[in-house]
DNA sequence: CTCAATGAACTGGGTTACCCAGTTTTAGGC
DNA sequence: GCCTAAAACTGGGTAACCCAGTTCATTGAG
């Protein structure tokens, strides 16, 4: 078991530290599934700090379903994936090449089965759903769109007609990673912009209910996407 | 803009109101993308809930990367998916026959697809990874294998392989799900023994660097899966 | 000897009042 | 107008409280 105070890395939160240390407790098998925390208040004085920091960690833990607490009774470890937040921040912070292929291999293996999911189980409201923002897709940029992604509730709605709302939400959390602007820097936006059409045969493969070709019409979309990556030389140069 | 005190539904968290209040503001397009939050003290007399309830809230949020947290310059949000507290954990309570298969099919989604992207990029060290749970598997059931699930193992070991760690993330996030107790009472255990013997044919085709092969081999696992669960007849007899 | 009632000790939930260091903003002086 | 210095503000953290619900050991009745 860990004793002795904090110390977090500079620009970390001492509730990370904490939380890096409820995970040092299960990976070190001191803390098994459906175990029970000691309290707030003897972790407050095996780790030296104050109570709100404990409870921050396992507020933040609780909302991800890491942990479950019982007022009165106790906190109670139910998963053994504990998040690193170390970890995490870096995952989010660097945004390169190699990311952002990987994100997009994710996605492609995910909105594939969408589509051809979608192909087989959308209603009449959720094609018209997909097909709206094709619309705006076509229609000249203008104002009101700022802030609406026609792309991306695109992608969001044949998601949300796959009948499968885990799968969605996974599509739903891509996409938004998606839209990180560190990853803008890597695309050339006229070849972007030329890819725009490339959605209409998708729609067309659902709407037929057709789901093999709804399935390889995604297929060509991202590997149209790829072909959107800057090249390394040439970012390379423009440095 | 959202005045008056908090009213969390019993057994929510005030902490987990103010996250959904602050998901109502980003809903409602009062709060944008990189926009910055109101002060604690601000949301403190606004909401008419202490400091801490609003730092558990907003801290929560950070390790989600939804939002950033300067000190002394504030808070910003940095995505525009504000987690549903009480959606999630309405998800993670209904275990129904249901969202397992919702589960399995989002898993044989990702696994057929980390399967054929290990056939492709195994090396020696990660192809021992994947054969030692195997070994496992086989032998038979000991008291040291109480808390080490080889099949979990396996599945984690494949995923680790397939060079994509998002990948392995979300293959390892979503076998961590299909651990809880909930399911347990929906699955024939024996049908399930008597499906291990099924993992060997996946890694072979790893092993002999068959893409085609570990996908299809991956898809049958899953088939084979289904055929587990519970008739719905036998568990409303059961009760 | 068993078992149920009881009450003390403990646990998490929440509040208030502080202090600190870094960031913004503002007001002054030039 | 422009740069500087101070004031105001922001998030991070601590400490001492109070509350209501849970646990659990003790105790007293059967």
């Amino acid at each position: 078991m860990i004793h002795g105070p904090l110390a977090p890395a500079p620009g970390q939160r001492f509730s990370e530290e904490v939380i890096s240390r409820i995970g040092q407790l299960v990976e070190e098998g001191e803390m098994r599934v459906d175990a029970r925390f000691p309290s707030e208040r003897v972790l407050e004085a095996r780790w030296r700090v104050s109570r709100l920091v404990i409870r921050e960690a396992f507020r933040a833990l609780e909302i991800q379903g890491v942990v479950e607490s019982r007022p009165g009774g106790g906190r109670y470890l139910r998963s053994d994936r504990v998040p690193d937040p170390a970890r995490l921040r870096r995952l989010r912070l660097e945004a390169g090449r190699e990311q952002l292929l990987q994100l997009w291999e994710t996605r492609e293996t995910l909105e594939c089965k969408t589509a051809e999911l979608a192909a087989e189980r959308a209603t009449p409201e959720q094609l018209e759903a997909i097909a709206h923002p094709l619309r705006l897709l076509d229609a000249p940029p203008s104002e009101a769109l700022r802030h609406t992604d026609p792309n991306r509730l695109f992608h969001l709605a044949i998601a949300g007609a796959c009948g499968n709302p885990l799968l969605e939400d996974m599509v739903a959390d891509l996409l938004a990673r998606s839209q990180a602007t560190g990853f803008r820097a890597l695309l050339e936006l006229e070849d972007l912009a030329a890819l725009q059409p490339e959605h209409h045969p998708i729609f067309d493969a659902i709407a037929a209910h057709d789901p093999a070709a709804a399935r390889a019409a995604m297929r060509r979309h991202f590997e149209g996407l790829r072909g959107c990556l800057r090249a390394p030389a040439l970012l390379a140069a423009a440095r």
